[in-house]
DNA sequence: TAAGATTGAGGATTCAATCTTT
DNA sequence: AAAGATTGAATCCTCAATCTTA
């Protein structure tokens, strides 16, 4: 039953890739409670503050995700959010001790990279890196039509 | 609060480019009550019947992935399922007349292959593919670990 | 009215548990 | 027991609606 991935459109290949990728990830963190879609949250408050808006926009999803993200990011311990001093619409999130601990266990560059590229050659890797910022640089937003 | 893409890991970088793509192409697919998930189940059964766990193999997701799409995709009267003739535990999935007029309009390599590769030049576009399939290609399946 | 955030509804995905048939 | 399929619970993600504050 199994299809020639060759002849798949590219975007069946990005998301079957990227699906292969994640599962692996995630049942590596899952050992410290986190997700391939949770410790980028982190990350990004290792380095500022943010307002959840920030994180959305940052992350490239929507404050609906971010919203339900932090939740559970908080009640695991790994941030904190407190009203804003100024506007009190908005939440200053900021990672814990806790948070910058397990960051720092994970953020081994060589243990990361290679979940995502195992048995892939250097010169692989830089093709496929090249290729995925291609698209990401894509600002156009093009939608096609017959 | 935008990082630059350039110093993430490649998960990310896949995972990123992977949910752009969906998202366009899920809002192009919208208009046949299509996904990009659920698009392949109809590629895969233009070309013959399967059973449910034979789907699951050929996308490479679990047998309840299936069941939950599947049933979705018979409500909307594109694919049929009955009873396989000499081992009851087993459907027989079958594309329907309707399946294959949507399948037809929407296969267009021209037009589903924009949706990914939007402004790319066809040599970056050879460049990611060839990246992606060293991804997929990959059945050691490592688990890392520090 | 805008901005910031939350909740509701629904699809995609997983693991775990269950049910029927082999 | 094993195979095929379903349902439950959880996370990720989206759009739509709502609530509070600016």
């Amino acid at each position: 039953v199994h299809e020639d991935p060759q002849r798949w459109p590219t975007g069946r290949l990005l998301s079957a890739a990227a699906r292969k990728v994640e599962r692996r990830w995630d049942a590596y963190l899952e050992q410290w409670s986190l997700t391939h879609a949770s410790m980028p949250v982190l990350a990004i408050l290792a380095r500022q503050d943010h307002s959840q808006r920030e994180l959305a926009a940052g992350l490239d999803v929507t404050e609906q995700t971010v919203s339900r993200m932090v939740v559970r990011l908080e009640q695991t311990g790994y941030l904190h959010r407190r009203p804003h001093p100024e506007d009190r619409r908005r939440h200053v999130v900021t990672i814990t001790d806790a948070g910058r601990a397990v960051l720092a266990d994970i953020t081994n560059p060589e243990v990361v990279e290679r979940f995502a590229t195992g048995g892939m050659t250097p010169a692989e890797i830089e093709t496929l890196r090249t290729g995925l910022l291609a698209v990401l640089a894509d600002r156009a937003g093009p939608q096609a039509g017959p």
